[in-house]
RNA sequence: UAGUCGUUAGAUAAAUGGAAUAUCGUGUGCCUAUCAAGCACAAGUUGUGGGUUCGAAUCCGAUACGGCUAACCA
């Protein structure tokens, strides 16, 4: 149908005839001549239609509008002294139309195509029109090439590319699933996957060695500007491996993908521990981009006069005072906005937000008068204080701490705008804790099959439970959690420890993951893996601000399609063939 | 569920309690070299439903919808 892609004609054409075909980017009616910028699926070359050459042409393109589908051939011709458009990549040249063919027509387009203030309602909506633009394009041809590379490094790596199941089952901790009521077994349900988890482990028994998959994965849980309730993960396992040989595939890998899509990173990440980065960043995952780093200060508030810093100060295993400086903060906020930010760290359970400026003559604040010399002297020594310098303290129970101090820090960095774009800071995080307690009870913080550290043995030691660690690792970029992984659990007696440590009964395990258990009586290989959110790396890659704009046909924040209007009611005769009545709600 | 911001023409925005404006788009007409071209003209249920008022886009309740955030996300 075409000779020519639209940007594929270039000066080389001159004097032939070529068929274009596209969509009406612009049309400018000059009366008698007339102009069409055609697009196709990326870029723009320019139509002529000049009764002088083709009347019939002409004719037809009067009734041309904005997003027609056209096919066009006529000859290229070089644009004439000072006509030539820069802006345009064929931009020297026009294509003189004769024989033009309006294929369909369009109504006028419901929003201004390429205007990104356009509300997000109307523009998902209208997707496929929304996905017509050049920035949309991109941005899929980024996504496309990611996967691409994807496929070929983990290729090359030797691992083996295989689809497990969308419907399966349930495996109750961690997020909500989303529910597939069964027609054949009434009242049972299937479970669209979380994460391919559990069956990669069980590639690994079945002897694959190396697996790779780009897994679609479901989570039933609120919505955000970087969560949606399907996503894709590029899900890796491996066997015979230890934590290094695992780091060193995930840094292969993501360097191979940044590399082909056009971006220039590191071979090797930066490591953290887990316990540093909450001590000095109150984050799992923090935004390595800029410094703020946060300074412990419990010795010191210790021995001050205010009983409420002292007493939290008591508590060195509880609790946590830190201290955050921000350069010349003194002199780039006002009183009331060091004020003000009290209020930010309150909505995330803070007490308040003690503050110190630094000053020509010293260190000023609210809080000095229950400090001696010296101690103020310490605080001054122990934050590297300047003149111009403000420094907050946030105190409490430490997860609380580090948790606002965190989101403090990250907010201060925004307002003062020192985080640079267009770069990409890695960082390993890693020997994550093996459990977290939550209302008393003793949650994996990773899932139930991460190894635990163990000694020469084998053994499980640790002093409080809480403390144990694990063997486990998370790739951060810029402040954003792009995957992470584990080595697994593959013998039967660390396993029954781990649960029972959990507080998991046998009958329980047997009942919820009996056919992992199972399986790893078979002769489990040692294992471990990894798996990196595809739509979030692709989001940092185009800068994009939301990962709507990434996925084809997103959903909103109350996960509904507002294309298709999904979710939405079914037929009785279906609810009848799955054994399900609706509980119709009440209207008060 | 809560906090917060928002909802004005097809889109984006403006409007001290007193005539609803602008830009783009759309339609019609004019125009032979523009670069989303220019000129002229044309078309409006202020999300919905109440209240206060001589008079409401504006003030006050209510409600719907959307964005962001929190709880959630092993």
């Amino acid at each position: 149908m075409r000779t020519h892609y639209c940007a594929d004609v270039n000066e080389s054409d001159i004097g032939k005839s070529v068929t274009v075909s596209g969509w009406v980017a612009s049309r400018r009616d000059h009366g008698g001549l007339i102009f069409i910028d055609l697009r196709d699926k990326d870029q723009v070359v320019q139509l002529v239609c000049d009764p002088a050459d083709n009347v019939e042409a002409h004719k037809l393109a009067e009734d041309v509008r904005d997003q027609f589908v056209l096919i066009a051939t006529g000859k290229v011709r070089a644009r004439g002294e000072g006509l030539e458009n820069p802006k345009l990549k064929t931009g020297k040249v026009e294509i003189v139309v004769d024989n033009l063919i309006i294929e369909n027509k369009s109504l006028p387009m419901p929003f201004d195509l390429g205007d990104d203030k356009v509300n997000e309602e109307i523009r998902l909506k209208y997707r496929y029109l929304e996905l017509r633009t050049q920035k949309s394009y991109d941005i899929f041809k980024l996504r496309s090439k990611a996967t691409v590379a994807t496929r070929n490094a983990l290729d090359e790596l030797g691992f083996l590319e295989v689809e497990t199941p969308i419907m399966t089952k349930s495996t109750p901790e961690g997020a909500r699933d989303y529910l597939i009521p069964s027609r054949v077994h009434g009242g049972e349900f299937y479970a669209m996957p979380q994460s391919p988890q559990l069956f990669k482990q069980l590639l690994m028994v079945g002897g694959f060695d190396r697996y790779f998959q780009i897994a679609k994965c479901f989570r039933d849980e609120d919505l955000r500007a970087d969560r949606q309730p399907e996503f894709t993960q590029i899900d890796v396992e491996m066997s015979f491996c230890d934590q290094e040989d695992v780091i060193e595939i995930g840094e292969k890998l993501i360097h191979s993908i940044f590399t082909k899509c056009g971006f220039d990173i590191p071979e090797k990440f930066n490591r953290m521990s887990y316990s540093d980065a909450m001590e000095l960043y109150g984050s799992d995952k923090p935004d390595m981009r800029y410094d703020l780093k946060m300074v412990d200060v419990m010795d010191i508030f210790a021995r001050c006069d205010n009983e409420i810093f002292s007493n939290i100060a008591k508590d060195a295993k509880k609790n946590r005072i830190k201290a955050l400086k921000v350069p010349k903060g003194d002199e780039i906020f006002s009183k009331r906005q060091m004020k003000g930010f009290e209020d930010y760290v309150r909505k995330f359970g803070a007490g308040g937000l003690g503050y110190f400026q630094m000053k020509e003559d010293g260190l000023k604040g609210p809080l000095t008068k229950f400090f001696t010399e010296d101690d103020i002297q310490a605080i001054i020594d122990r934050c590297e204080l300047e003149v111009g310098d403000a420094v907050f303290f946030g105190a409490g129970n430490k997860k609380l701490v580090w948790d606002y101090m965190g989101r403090f820090r990250i907010y201060l960095a925004e307002m003062m705008d020192i985080i640079p774009k267009d770069r990409f800071e890695f960082l390993w995080v890693m020997d994550f804790p093996m459990f977290e307690i939550e209302d008393g009870k003793m949650k994996a913080m990773h899932h139930p099959f991460t190894m635990p550290k163990t000694d020469e043995n084998g053994k499980i030691v640790y002093d409080e439970l809480e403390d144990l660690q694990s063997i486990s690792y998370d790739i951060v970029l810029n402040g954003t959690e792009l995957g992470g992984g584990s080595i697994r659990i593959h013998k039967e007696d660390i396993q029954k420890e781990v649960f029972k440590l959990m507080g998991i009964s046998d009958e329980e395990a047997e009942e919820k993951f009996g056919f992992l258990l199972d399986a790893f009586k078979y002769g489990a290989p040692p294992h471990g893996g990894f798996a990196l959110g595809l739509d979030r790396m692709i989001m940092l890659m185009t800068g994009a601000s939301s990962i709507r704009e990434v996925i084809a046909f997103p959903k909103t924040q109350k996960a509904q399609c507002i294309l298709t209007q999904a979710p939405s009611e079914v037929d009785q005769e279906q609810l009848n063939d799955l054994s399900l009545r609706i509980r119709k709600q009440v209207q008060a």
